[in-house]
Formats: C-alpha cells, structure tokens, sequence
DNA sequence: CAGTCTCA
DNA sequence: GGAG
C-alpha cells in the first residue's frame, strides 16, 4: 500500500513483483547493451560522479564540464538513446497519473559505496508532471527533503521493487541517495539485476521524468 | 549556476 | 546530518 510521505511524495514499496522486476532488469540490461554507462562529470570542476548513468527514451540526462542538460544521443557513442522499453512506459503508465509519455527514463547504477549527493531534479521545462523512481538490486538509504537545502530531511529505506512518484508540490524537492545497504540487511534474497554491468550488492534506479513543455516545438528546447 | 566533495 |  502507498504510504504519503509528504504532499505528492508517494512510496510504493515492493510496487513491483520478482516477475516484474526480472523483466525490468532485462529490459535495462538490453538498454545498457546499446547505450553503455557513463561516468557523468560535475560542471566546471570536472569531478565524476560515483554513479555511473545511461538514459533510454527520446532524451537523456547527462552531466560533463559544460553543465546538465537532456540531449536525444550519447555522449560517448554518439548514437540516439534507445526507445524506452514497455515495461518502463507501463510503469508510468501505472504510477504516474500522467497522460503523456515519459520522453527520459535516467537509468542510474550504484555500485556499493556510491552515494549521490542531495540534489532537485530542476532541469526539466515542464514540472507539472511528476518524477518517478524505479528501485532494482540492493536497498538504499534514500534522504529526502523540502524546496529548499537547508530544510530539514528525512530518510527511508527504498528496496528492489519499490516506486517512488515525486510530483506536485513535492516535484523540487531535494533529495539523494546517502548510502547503499547490503544485501543481506534485510530479509529476502541478494538480488543482481545486471550481472555483468553492475557490481554485486550494487543498485540500479530508474527515473522516468517529462521534460519538454507541452507546446514546445521540436528542437526547440527550454 | 548545478546532482561534486570534505569537514565537523 | 548540516554547512560550505
């Protein structure tokens, strides 16, 4: 059952069975096969992330010394994101309570001791449709805030399965990821969504978001 | 500009 | 965990 944590902050834990989250894990395992991860680098300073980021869907989110961005090709390969699976779309279509398509779907892998600093999804130019978050693999403590940094925060552990939907007045919240837990840490079996791609005991989140305004032309990007 | 980091 |  969906648990409020704050206005338009919704969990779902275990929203997605094992068979659900196998097919999830395939799907992103294909995804990564054409659009290989990338280390993301902080602007200016040129930093790298710990996680490691690729993206499916029309635009992708990506990171380098020249600032954030969603653009519709790797930067690495130079190739068009790979269409978003349908088991990405359907789970929008499940959870989001929002008509239009998802048009990114960032696909961020934590391997352990990854962590991702608290952070506000901001650079989307529609922000009335919400943020959701898909969990695979290892648990993770998930700390989540308000509008502004110095608000005070909260943290929850978010498990393989788990939805996360950050939408109306929780759409620019701060939030990241403080640590990822071991397996073991709770019941239920290590699961290794992407063995091969993903360390043992690492993570793998999915958030899908909505990016352009509804009546922005193509090519055009706020 | 920033989803970085380290210090405390 | 909060601040810079």
């Amino acid at each position: 059952m969906p648990v409020e944590l704050a206005p338009g902050l919704i969990h779902h834990p275990g929203r997605l069975d094992a068979a659900a989250r196998r097919r999830l894990a395939a799907d992103v395992a294909a995804v990564l096969a054409a659009a290989p991860p990338v280390t993301p680098r902080m602007p200016r300073t040129g930093k790298p992330f710990s996680v490691r980021m690729s993206n499916c869907g029309p635009l992708g989110w990506v990171s380098d010394r020249d600032g954030y961005r969603y653009q519709p090709h790797h930067p690495e390969t130079g190739a068009p994101w790979p269409a978003m699976p349908a088991a990405v779309l359907e789970a929008w279509e499940d959870l989001s309570g929002h008509t239009a398509p998802p048009e990114a779907c960032l696909i961020n892998l934590y391997a352990p001791g990854t962590r991702m600093g608290l952070h506000q999804d901001r650079d989307e130019a529609d922000l009335s449709a919400p943020v959701l978050s898909l969990s695979l693999g290892a648990p993770a403590l998930f700390r989540y805030g308000g509008l502004r940094r110095s608000d005070p925060t909260r943290s929850i552990r978010l498990m393989a399965g788990d939805a996360l939907v950050m939408g109306g007045p929780s759409r620019l919240i701060h939030h990241g990821v403080d640590r990822i837990l071991p397996a073991g840490d709770l019941l239920g079996a290590a699961e290794d969504p992407l063995p091969g791609i993903l360390p043992a005991g690492g993570r793998c989140n999915l958030t899908l978001r909505r990016v352009t305004q509804p009546g922005a032309v193509s090519g055009v990007q706020a």
